[in-house]
DNA sequence: ATAACTTATCGAACCGGTTCTATATCAACA
DNA sequence: TGTTGATATAGAACCGGTTCGATAAGTTAT
């Protein structure tokens, strides 16, 4: 494998003006240029990206950490930042955390360590001050919001759309609802919200039988749907953390012949539209979007993007179909 | 920012003897160590991976070229392979190629230009050929059958598998079925294997108003079996080829009240359980897992996964319902 | 006593780019 | 005719690691 010394030599110029004509920036003459393409033809030249790395101190790499590469939530935010970065000639590395705080840590120490340009956090374990701690190494981003810490971030209001749509649920008569949220123990504190936002609007705490926690995948729907219907046979609405939760439950409703009961998810994953319940759209693709675009800047951003609700099946809005399939298709 | 040559200095020591100390290996004494760690204590020492990479020639990241990064096929395949790499100590970038191939090109030159050790091709639009011309930079495994080309893959036997479900519904007596197959100048041809596989098993060519092309969306499901059952109201089945495909099936079939007609898709995702329709399942796992392993080997390794014909509905095998969990979950 | 190891360390070369500074030529301008 | 600015090129320093070869001291075996 040949190097930029070799065209140097053979092409009998100088190791500067080869780079200039790699690069195709600052003055060559005609000859000169034809030269050395010439010889970077006969020598077989290949550029080193490792080693303009290196020169440059710049990688043109972000690193996207999430707890599951392979869940739908975490997914549709991975694409939409890949797509940003790629966009903006950034390639993008998916490193798994399993919400393991080393494991976050071993990322943040990838950054500093120059393996990125930048991370970005769609979710975490470790507190926002180790966040801090790392930023003196590289721009950090999350996508979530990061309250008073010096972090720029991209994300939803969620207690305030959890509120808007259990005023929808209220002022439609419905007062028997299941919820399920996700692990208690997430420093987003969704689950939290949850509740709180149940709380404000119903003006009491949710009864602990209709709260269905630790929910992350369709079984866990089907399990929560069981145990709420088991406890309650009023049962109204299962609102629940996501759209694959909530097809768990479509499928256990239909299984019980319960099709009675609304489900709402969250995240307007296409499965909502097939299974035909409402869901909560947090515009994952304008925050996975804002949060690469964020990570650049020089100053702090925090960017709230406002989540529509999108009613279905009994709470059904007149809706534009077409523009339904647009919006899932993006 | 400091470098290995101000540790160095400040130690006393030589550049090498911290080389050593700070990968941990050769002779060091224990004050030489210990100097050494003050030193970088003292410095806020922070080694430089890229300046690593040049050094080794080896980036430790792999490039995985896939056409559409939101499609389920693909983000099965992918996770698989991203999580294989993890295990190696290895990062992984996703590379969407949109089918161009301009961009697949774009990304084999990343591979010349040492930007990845390695690169794995879910699916692409470029010849083998060309791929061939580019294993001189380094290694490249497909996840789809390279036939007589010197190219290591991982991949289903799809005709054989198309062929043992269609003999499945052969022997149930179903003779009106409806096929969706995928972008028909699709390199791999799994178009061409669908209709020769039916070829195959039922002696004759499949209709051509029962045959929809350019599949690959749940929409397409939804046209796709409004186009079949408007051309024979008889239909007995759909052959599709992707779950989010049959998805959309299942949907329009519940729409216009036609349960009765039995849908198969592929790749056993989580809504093929969800909406009780049987599948294919090609083992993307293990052909990504694979795809993966394959590629620092020596050797030209060809490795053929058998497929996985998992019956629900009515074509429903006595399963064990845990198991079945198990395998959807991984 | 000396050969043969093991342990410990250093210096220099190397990986392959980018970029700053210096130098030189030539044309246009006053 | 000297000054200025654009054009063209070279050389060296720099980015920050790894690693080979040389040297030397201490230990063990014969």
């Amino acid at each position: 494998m040949s190097n930029i010394r070799d065209v140097a030599k053979v092409s009998g110029h100088s190791i500067s003006t080869v780079s200039r004509v790699i690069n195709n920036q600052g003055y060559v003459s005609a000859k000169t240029q034809q030269d050395i393409e010439d010889a970077m033809q006969s020598l077989n030249y290949q550029r080193n990206d490792m080693a303009r790395a290196l020169s440059l101190g710049k990688t043109s790499r972000v690193g996207i950490v999430l707890p599951y590469i392979n869940h739908p939530y975490f997914q549709k935010l991975a694409d939409s930042i890949i797509s940003a970065a790629f966009a903006h000639n950034y390639q993008a590395t998916l490193l798994q955390s399993n919400y393991n705080q080393d494991q976050e840590i071993y990322f943040l120490d990838m950054l500093k360590h120059h393996a990125f340009d930048g991370l970005i956090f769609t979710s975490r374990s470790i507190s926002f001050d180790k966040i801090v701690e790392y930023q003196k190494f590289g721009p950090i981003t999350c996508c979530e919001n990061t309250f008073d810490y010096p972090i720029s971030s991209a994300f939803t209001d969620r207690k305030d759309s959890f509120v808007q749509a259990l005023k929808v649920l209220k002022n439609s008569g419905y007062t028997h609802i299941g919820m399920t949220v996700s692990r208690s123990e997430n420093t987003s504190q969704s689950a939290l919200l949850t509740t709180e936002a149940y709380r404000e609007v119903f003006g009491e705490e949710i009864n602990d039988q209709l709260l269905f926690r630790e929910s992350r995948t369709m079984f866990d729907g089907i399990t929560a749907t069981a145990q709420f219907l088991n406890y309650d046979k009023k049962l109204q609405v299962i609102f629940s953390n996501g759209d694959e939760i909530a097809a768990g439950a479509m499928r256990q409703l239909q299984e019980l012949h319960r099709e009675d009961v609304e489900v709402i998810g969250q995240e307007n994953l296409p499965i909502g539209f097939l299974m035909n319940f409402s869901t909560i759209d947090h515009r994952l693709e304008d925050i996975g979007e804002e949060a690469f675009n964020l990570l650049f800047k020089d100053e702090i951003i925090k960017k709230s993007i406002p989540s529509k609700f999108i009613r279905r099946g009994k709470l059904e809005d007149p809706t534009d179909y077409e523009d339904e399939i647009d919006e899932i298709l993006n």
